[in-house]
DNA sequence: GTGGTCTAGACCACC
DNA sequence: GTGGTCTAGACCACA
């Protein structure tokens, strides 16, 4: 796993993007332990503060649970997932649209142009 | 302009794209003086020498073009522009594609929640 | 059970209050041995005269009596307990009506979001 | 105003109900602009960073608002404030009650006594 | 000046 | 060991 860090992007939210999106690939599985706030903040050479506090971000939309003394766990409520994989799914397409209206393509030519990629690398 | 550089990733490659996307999106455009050199490292916050690389790779790519005594202009060669837009966005696509089959979409639910998004924000 | 004390107001009048709660709730029941004042003080985590200087306090309030040699009880008295429990239902009725106050509402406005709270959760 | 906080209970957590139930008293009027976090750190005599999170999870809720450079000010929306005092309104009727029911009082008696105390005390 | 972020290091409760 | 809280102090962007 690599935690690559973009300047100029507040690292706590990067993380959580991270994590986000760990939890909906099911890299982290549901009801998995996380590896501790500790080992966590370690692995990806932060404070371990930064990195509670993206994980009681976490826990704030739900997407994790903490057992007081035993760990975080990823949660196991299917209509969470379900509902993450969408907005992920949408904000990465925004993201895409975006970029591509700032090279000056016309959303008829966005969804052509998406419509070939797919054809030709099916 | 914002020049956020990921950590991990050489940072004349990430130059390189900055700066062809700008080309691209005719945030320079077709003809246009580039600043110096020094003003654009100095800008980015990086060494001169690394700016020079980046200009470099651009100028053999075709998109730049170095007027011996006067600086270095934009390419007014549509063609490689028009080539540069199918690049860029065929590469966008694709990282969408990648983040959308990361979190466990197939091909077919992408195009779907492509088209959706689409429809949803025309 | 738990001792927290608030700072700015004097310890040993919270532990009255504590304690004047336990007896009025039966935690300590009629005619039931209190723990020793060391006991007591260790528990609360403050200086044992302080912990006597509160009790000498229910004593002469009656709420609790010392048998010189075996330790001290909590009050027998049914009176006593009744009056208690009217005179702190008082204070505690008060402290709500001050604050419900403090944040605009009227008495009449009390009084009906009382009624409608003990109709909602009977 | 005092700052007082009770032990065993996070500041942070007892600085969000101050400053909430100032709001819903409009001792902070709605559109009013907050003092800086480093004022009202050192009013409360905390560190900046815990009046920060009790600040940002105001924020969070709507009750402020952020004028990047220029200070929070209390949020000019009536709905919220409204539902605030709905709200807390609600909290602290719960906590008489739970209170009254832990000196053993039953749900009519407690009616009975409110009643009884709002008609001597109007 | 304002808010916001991050780090380093401490201490606590819980089991 | 776990998570949670708090402090002290630094740095940044913004206007």
């Amino acid at each position: 796993m690599e935690w690559n860090f973009k300047s100029g992007v507040p690292i706590y939210s990067q993380i959580i993007d991270e994590l986000t999106m760990r939890i909906a690939s099911r890299a982290y599985a549901p009801g998995e332990k996380l590896p501790s706030v500790r080992d966590l903040a370690m692995d990806a050479g932060v404070n371990p503060n930064t990195m509670q506090r993206a994980l009681a971000e976490l826990e704030r939309r739900g997407l994790v649970y903490t057992e007081r003394t035993s760990g975080r766990f990823v949660t196991k409520d299917e209509t969470i997932l379900q509902g993450l994989n969408g907005a992920l799914a949408g904000r990465y397409i925004e993201e895409l649209v975006d970029r591509l209206e700032k090279i000056g393509m016309e959303r008829s030519e966005i969804a052509a142009a998406i419509a070939d990629w797919l054809a030709r690398n099916n």
